[in-house]
RNA sequence: GGAGAGAUGCCAGAGCGGUCGAAUGGGACGGUCUCGAAAACCGUUGUAUGGGCAACUGUACCGAGGGUUCGAAUCCCUCUCUCUCCGCCA
């Protein structure tokens, strides 16, 4: 979340921000402020009450030990009015904090000053392209009808056993994803990211130290029986391992990878946007994840898509890189590049990967820090994106890849793979 | 799932109603010494928040949340987690 000192510095630059995103209440950062003076006010009343109290408790004690009843009785009666006024004012701090708390939760990340404006998908930036749009004769098949052809993956069954949106990769199509995550993950950790394996389910702190919760409530899936949630990306737990942890400046930066299922409740859509594997329930995928300086960043934050870009590259897919809107970002990023591919069959362009700088966001609810050459604490940058989310790249790999006969596998992939074709 | 033990600072580990933000040891950092290093010795080694330009100072924090008390790391209750044993199990 925002640091109030950022917020009472510069309101009316922070209102500008949030504008950018069309965030509706921006009457909150006022509130906040009222509500932070407010917390102060109270804070000090608080303390001045109780410094009276620890102060009369000594001498209480210094009476006692000297056998002087009557003088500490006295003490004890004459300050039991601060006794309750110093629980009042102790009550009334926490509710102030709570609801302050409340409020700063509810506001978004600023968009860093080079995003541009805009209300949702269409506003986004073309960065550049890449790669090249295959040909595909008359009768090119899209992947849903491929995944059958092939006996790749089988929806019915996987609705039979969960429900929709939860497939089941079978053969061929189970062993093309196991060699996808495999050579993500070596892609990753050739380039100095540490591989994790992190738990699938996260608490209710971790949902919130990332910013899932409470924006993003409904789309996780809820095990309420023990109050965890189910990962909508490696993003959660992996950030969190950080979570309360004070580092030294030499330890950054730190670089993560970590393959995982994903699961999104997604309600609501439905449709030919969301056939076959363009939307699921439960997708793999492999993430990236860095913490660094803050003057780093930015430039973290290019190099890691320069690696997502060559990871797409590599499979040689027709691909565009988009500079989010402020509409179209998430909550916690300050900015985003999305990764498209080009599914030739179905001619659209599918969503692969996300990477984002969430500059301060995520480390300020997660109190990750680090002490700096002044030995001041300062909060950690964090940053993260997709490399890469599976079922679309396979949508695309199979259909730019179709022959008459089989669906060619990407050369480097064909290792991985055992074959350098699906029959 | 059953029985027991525990949770204290970067780590180990004391403290079991007042003078404890917390002994002691280790580590880390700075210094003296040295050509340099080791050893030895000296010093430093919280977090959050309030007030103050600052020096400094108030308050909170000994797993989390409640309670008892003038006063709680210390006593009571609830929860969470860890360890040991048993059961079950990939």
């Amino acid at each position: 979340m925002l640091q109030v000192t950022v917020i009472k510095q510069k309101p009316d630059w922070v209102k500008e921000r949030l504008a950018i995103r069309n965030f509706k209440n921006p009457e909150l950062v006022d509130e906040i402020i009222a509500l932070d003076d407010e917390r102060r006010a109270t804070q000090t009343a608080f303390d001045t009450m109780q410094a009276s109290i620890n102060s009369a408790s000594k001498n209480i004690g210094q009476y006692m030990a000297q056998g002087n009843k009557e003088e500490a009785e006295r003490l004890k009666a004459s300050i039991a009015g601060n006794k309750a006024e110093a629980t009042r004012l102790n009550e009334q701090l926490a509710t102030i904090e709570k609801n302050l708390q409340g409020k700063l939760i509810m506001l978004p990340n600023l968009p860093a000053d080079r995003v541009p404006a805009g209300k949702g998908a269409e506003d986004n930036v073309v960065v550049r392209e890449g790669g090249k749009k295959p040909q595909l004769p008359e009768n090119a098949l899209p992947h849903w009808e491929l995944i059958k052809e092939y006996n790749l993956v089988d929806f019915e069954t996987g609705a039979k056993i969960t429900g929709s949106g939860f497939p089941l990769y079978r053969g061929n199509g189970a062993k093309l994803q196991r060699s996808l995550v495999q050579y993500f993950l070596d892609y990753n950790t050739s380039k100095g990211y540490t591989e994790y394996l992190p738990p699938f389910m996260v608490n209710e702190a971790s949902a919130y130290a990332t910013g899932q919760l409470p924006d993003k409530e409904g789309q996780m899936y809820h095990v309420t029986e023990d109050n965890l949630y189910l990962i909508p990306t490696a993003e959660v737990p992996v950030t969190n391992i950080y979570r309360d942890v004070i580092l030294k400046e030499n330890e950054l930066p730190i670089r993560m990878t970590a393959y995982s299922p994903c699961f999104r409740r997604e309600a609501g859509s439905f449709g030919k946007d969301v056939r076959g594997l363009n939307r699921v329930h439960q997708f793999e995928k492999v993430e990236i994840i860095q913490l660094v300086l803050p003057k780093y960043s930015y430039n973290v934050l290019d190099e890691m898509v320069h690696h997502v870009e060559g990871l797409v590259q590599s499979l040689a897919l027709p691909y565009r890189i988009l500079k989010l809107c402020g509409g179209d970002m998430g909550f916690t990023s300050a900015l985003t590049y999305d990764f498209e591919v080009y599914s030739a069959a179905q001619q659209r362009w599918l969503e692969v990967s996300s990477v984002s700088n969430f500059e301060s966001y995520q480390t300020n609810r997660m109190k990750c820090r680090y002490k700096d050459a002044d030995g001041k604490m300062q909060l950690v940058h964090s940053l993260n994106g997709s490399s890469l989310a599976l079922p679309r790249i396979m949508a695309c790999l199979l259909e730019n890849n179709q022959t008459e006969k089989c669906i060619r596998i990407p050369e480097v992939l064909q290792k991985y793979y055992g074959s350098a074709m699906i029959m």
